[in-house]
DNA sequence: GTCTATAAATCGATAGAC
DNA sequence: GTCTATCGATTTATAGAC
């Protein structure tokens, strides 16, 4: 226990805890409302003392990018113990727009804010399968590959397309229902994805 | 033609400069990009002007919304054309995305970003169908109502339901592939569309 | 290591000369 | 009717005292 780690410690602690505090703001201020002063004075520093620790303004923004990420797959990934794969499909659905309409800001940082800081989500490891972005992606392409070894798929269509089929769907949702606020689309959220995911499935599948 | 005429027509050509500059911003630098005195460089005026013939900036991202949505809705239009209700659904569907793909900066104001601005468009005249928000939807209502008719849909669903169903899943795809850059989703935007709009639309119709 | 103070660049909006 | 000039409030980021 050296006198260098005591300060790496303590240097990171004092990231969290500027993490901490933007990611408070973020959620109740929104995106925009994230400044260094606000977090300066949510911690109780001064603005300037932040620039020690952090570069800028937009690396802090990417370190929520990463976690809150991190967070959605973490959300997400307990729908994988559902064996069967259609079932599955549907509670990766449900657990999807749960995540972003009770973690808007999040969500909206992620996938409608300026892409920038969702690079590293997918970009970064573009061609690793171990990229967040990727890993939650795989999720949906593990069921429409098992669907189709088992000759339940109508097509004869990508699984990687028909993963990105399904996201997009609901990825309509979410981001409608956070921007409008429910004025538009006036159908209630839970119907809309019902009737989506309903059909989009039913479409994809063999006809029985 | 009285001199109060002249002025009248004098102050919306002024108007109409202001705009179609302000417009001009937008698509190039994006909707953050759009300030007074941006505006005013790009007519040769002082920013100072520019507030005798407006209240606000809101006011001119208000008008340029409206105007935006006016031409949405215009794009849209040529679809009704088509006599069979899935066909003339599948050309809708073409056409938004390549409305959203052609203008992303004015689909990222109608839809992706403040609401305040799409208020114009949805809330307004939320129960008159005049709204361009609801002839837009109601294009899509059209079909569906058709479809429920002739006895063709799978089920009794309503059919302004089925209707949003359909715009969120084609607004899930422009608005990831506005704010992604086509690196997510990386399936090409035409065979995102096929494969949504065709399993919807089997989806959704009697099996045959 | 943290502070105060401030630079440098924005912005929206307004006052008053001409 | 348009201008210049500017207010007042933002912001990010930095310099230098302690």
């Amino acid at each position: 226990m050296t006198k260098v780690d005591r300060r790496e410690r303590e240097k990171a602690a004092f990231r969290e805890e500027v993490l901490a505090a933007a990611r408070r703001i973020v959620l109740e201020q929104g995106f925009d409302a994230l400044t260094m002063r606000k977090i300066a004075e949510a911690i109780e520093y001064a603005p300037g003392t932040i620039y020690l620790y952090f570069e800028s303004r937009d690396e802090i923004a990417f370190e929520l990018c990463r976690a809150g990420f991190e967070e959605f797959l973490d959300a997400l990934k307990p729908a994988t113990l559902i064996a069967d794969p259609v079932e599955r499909l549907r509670e990766i659905g449900r657990r999807y727009v749960r995540f972003g309409l009770e973690h808007p800001e999040t969500y909206r940082l992620i996938f409608m804010d300026d892409p920038k800081f969702a690079e590293v989500a997918f970009h970064e490891y573009e061609k690793s399968a171990d990229s967040p972005g990727m890993q939650a992606l795989g999720l949906l392409v593990t069921i429409f590959s098992e669907l189709r070894d088992r000759r339940r798929l109508a097509n004869d269509a990508d699984p990687e397309a028909l993963a990105e089929m399904m996201w997009v769907a609901v990825h309509g949702i979410v981001s409608l229902k956070i921007t409008h606020a429910g004025r538009f689309p006036q159908t209630a959220t839970e119907e809309l994805f019902e009737l989506a995911t309903e059909a989009l499935i039913r479409g994809c599948l063999k006809r029985y």
